[in-house]
DNA sequence: ATCCCTGCAAAGGGTTTGCAGACGC
DNA sequence: GCGTCTGCAAACCCTTTGCAGGGAT
């Protein structure tokens, strides 16, 4: 489901970082910044693509790659690696900044949040003379559900 | 340079856990753990394997991950996605854990502590009910090196 | 009209896999 | 001797690249 209004928002904002770039405003980049604000969670470049396709949108998967570094740059949208060597992505503009907990067992990513990474991103930065930009905090862990299958796999 | 004493504090453990698991001790899988323990630093398996070449020990890249796996698992070796798709590793046994701080411009990778952390940690994992295993913060940005670089190419 | 962007397909690079032979157990 | 581990190379998969045609400016 597409928030309409937010993405009008995000729109006006990437259409103005194009013009300040010089680049060009093309139907394709239009089209990937409405899926990507249209999906919940988080998605790789595959389901971006297929997502795509099923609503009849073609566009080629080098236009995914090349729209998906913009609007990481530009910040609307963040990259996430969480282990597996495939980039996960999620819409970012107005949503509030947030940290992953991921199940080892079945993959299953929640999100939290907690004001003192800010802190520590400060003060790191000035201790180690960085200009942090950003930053990415992943817990790793089993999840409450795989616990319990395990639990109920051994006694059975 | 290899810490003798630490080595074999490490390999002992290596070998109970082979043993526990009904593993093989093969000559290959010491020969991996003392290259990784005589270094420094981050490495990759590129590194890895070209320096075990280097001292005239040869494995081959296969053994190389399959060994690196069942370090990772045990946790004497760390392993690491900064950001681009090429696995690091470190290792990890009886060295104090911690995070890192990652230029994006010259890919410096310097480490730090903050105990708050840990506290996070516990938290989330209350909270959100999973059984936190470890985790991985990577703080993202320019390192001064870098910024008086810039600063000086644009005065210029 | 310019020349950047797209689409396609091939190349690239790290990692995984399959299989035959070797070797711990 | 059995069954796993190693080595090799091919396969894999995500991502990047090169190039020709098309569209934004």
């Amino acid at each position: 489901m597409l928030d309409v209004e937010k993405y009008e928002e995000v729109k006006k904002i990437f259409t103005a970082y194009l013009e300040s770039k010089g680049l060009r405003k093309t139907s394709e980049r239009y089209a990937i910044l409405e899926e990507i604000y249209s999906r919940t969670g988080h998605f790789d470049v595959e389901e971006l693509y297929a997502g795509m396709k099923e609503r009849g949108i073609q566009v080629s998967r080098a236009t995914v790659y090349n729209t998906l570094d913009l609007l990481v740059e530009h910040h609307l949208v963040s990259k996430h690696q969480f282990g597996r060597n495939l980039a996960q992505y999620e819409k970012s503009y107005g949503y509030r900044q947030h940290d992953h907990v991921i199940c080892t067992e079945c993959h299953k990513v929640v999100e939290f949040c907690d004001p003192r990474i800010h802190g520590i991103q400060t003060m790191v930065g000035e201790l180690l003379n960085f200009h942090i930009l950003h930053h990415s905090l992943n817990l790793y862990g089993i999840c409450g559900d795989c616990r319990a299958k395990a639990a109920r796999t051994t006694t059975e």
